[in-house]
DNA sequence: TCGATTGTCCGTACAGTGTACGGTACAACG
DNA sequence: CGTTGTACCGTACACTGTACGGACAATCGA
C-alpha cells in the first residue's frame, strides 16, 4: 500500500454499504455480494495475505479497477467480509439462548466462535478497529447476548463478560491457526525432532528447570499444548467465576 | 511476496540465530543485533506493516540487500524481534515469583503483559507459528510459570491456566491496538456522531433491543467498551474459578 | 610477500501489490 | 436519435521481498 496519505475511509458511507442490500447487477452482472463471496472464498483457503483486488477480479472475470465501483477499497472490502461472516455463525439454528441456562450458552458460544475462526482463519488475522456495525455483527451480537439477559448481571457486566468469552476463544483459535498453518506448509512434522538438538546445543549453560518441566508435561516435549484445551479450561474457570458473583 | 514458492526457513538454523550471541560486527560495524533492534523501533512507531526491510536497511545507512547476510529473511526477522522483546517484559526486576501470592503474581504477568503488547503493538499483529524458542521467550515462560508452581496445580494445569491468562491479555491488548490505532489516524473523535444517524437509518425495521440496551451501557451509546476493563474482569473470574480449584 | 579463499556488501531485476487517473462503451431517458 | 450517467477497465506509479551475480576487504596457507 504505497499511498503514503491513506484514502479518509467514510466511515458512513461504510454503514450504508453494510446495510444496502440493494445491489443491481451491472453490465456483466456484477454485484457487491458476488465480491464479497468471492474474496471471502480466497481467504479462506488461503489466508488474508493471499486476498488480492485482482485475484477476486479474476475470479470473477472482470478488471481489478472494475471492484472499484461496487466496493470503495480493500479495508472495506475485508469490513464487508467479516460482516457476512458473522451472519452465518448461528445460521442453523442452534442459538444460544435456547440451550439449557446461561452456562450452556456460554460454552455454546464459544464453541461456534471456535469453529467460526477455524472456518474462517482471516478472522484472526485482521486486527480490529471501530466494530463493524453491520446486520450480521449486530445479529450475532444479539444473539449471543440472550443467555446472559436476567441472570443479575449489569448491562455493562454482561457486555464484559461476553466480551471475555469471545476474547479467550479468538486469541487461542489464532494459536491454532497459525499451528496449522506452519504444519500444512511445509513437512515440518519432524519439527520437535530438529529443533531439539540445536536447541540443546545453544542452551547448554543456562538453565530454566520450570520451563523443562512444565513444558515437557505440555504435549509433546516442549511444543505448545492444545490451544483448543487452553479455551475449554479457561471457559470453565471463568464460567465458575462468574457464578461465584451471581451467588 | 511474490515468491510463488516461500523459502524452507530451516526452523534449527533459526534456534542457532536465537541463541547464537556472537555476531561479528563486518566491514561496516553491522551486526544481526542492531538489525533487530532498528527493526522493531520501526514495528514500534509505525506498526508491522511499515516494517520493510529496505527501511531498517535505510536506517542502518547500508544497502537493502546487506541485511540478508545477517539475517536469512523477513519472517525470522520477525522471531528475532519476539524473542528480544520477550527479554524485556521483566527487565526492572519485579518478577511475578516475588509476588505476594499466586493471584498477585499471576496479576502482575496481565499487567506486564498489557504494557509489553502495548509497548509493541506488532506483537499483536502477527499471527503466531511454532513457539520462538529463543532465550528471551524462555526466561519469560521461566518466570511467569514460578507462582503457579507447587501451588497444587497439575504441569499441564499450570501450562494451561497461564496460557488462557496470556490468551486473554492478549486478544483484550490487540483491541485497545486497533482502537488506538483508528484513533490516531483520522479525526474520527467523532466517528459516533457521524456513523450514528446513517445506523439509525439504516437499522430501521431490524430490531435488536439486547444489543441496543446492552450496546448503550457499554461505553459511550454502542461504542465498544474499554477492553483493559475487560481484561481485568475476566482475569478475576478466571482467578476465582482457579481458586475454587484448589479448594 | 603473494595468491587463494572466504565472507561482507550491494546494484539490478523480477513478479507482484493497491489504487489514481482517464478513457471507452453500453443502458436508459428525453 | 442524441445525451447523459455509470459500469467497466488499461495503464501507470510507487512500493514490496528477495534471487542473482559482481565487487571489495580481510584472513590464511605457502
Amino acid at each position: 500500500m504505497p499511498s503514503n496519505a491513506p484514502r479518509p475511509s467514510d466511515p458512513s458511507r461504510l454503514v450504508s454499504l453494510l446495510w444496502e442490500p440493494s445491489d443491481r447487477p451491472g453490465r456483466t452482472g456484477l454485484t457487491k455480494q458476488a465480491v464479497v463471496e468471492n474474496a471471502i472464498a480466497i481467504a479462506d483457503a488461503e489466508g488474508i495475505g493471499a486476498l488480492t483486488m485482482r485475484r477476486v477480479a479474476d475470479r470473477l472475470g472482470v478488471g481489478a479497477m472494475t471492484l472499484y465501483t461496487h466496493v470503495p477499497g480493500k479495508p472495506e472490502l475485508v469490513e464487508l467480509m467479516i460482516d457476512a461472516v458473522a451472519g452465518e455463525a448461528y445460521a442453523d439454528g442452534a442459538l444460544p439462548g435456547e440451550q439449557d441456562g446461561w452456562r450452556a450458552g456460554l460454552r455454546h458460544i464459544a464453541e461456534r466462535n471456535w469453529r467460526h475462526h477455524l472456518r474462517h482463519p482471516w478472522t484472526v488475522e485482521v486486527v480490529p478497529g471501530r466494530p463493524v456495525l453491520g446486520p450480521g455483527v449486530s445479529a450475532k451480537y444479539e444473539l449471543e447476548l440472550a443467555p446472559l439477559d436476567g441472570i443479575g448481571l449489569s448491562d455493562l457486566e454482561m457486555d464484559q463478560v461476553l466480551c471475555g468469552v469471545l476474547a479467550l476463544v479468538e486469541s487461542t483459535a489464532r494459536q491454532q491457526v497459525g499451528l496449522d498453518r506452519v504444519r500444512a506448509g511445509g513437512g515440518d512434522l519432524d519439527w520437535w525432532a530438529t529443533v531439539s538438538p540445536a536447541l540443546a546445543r545453544s542452551m547448554s549453560g543456562s538453565r530454566f528447570p520450570l520451563a523443562e518441566r512444565v513444558g515437557a508435561a505440555s504435549g509433546e516435549a516442549v511444543e505448545a499444548g492444545d490451544p483448543h484445551a487452553v479455551m475449554r479450561l479457561s471457559l470453565e474457570l471463568l464460567l465458575d467465576g462468574v457464578a461465584g458473583r451471581l451467588r
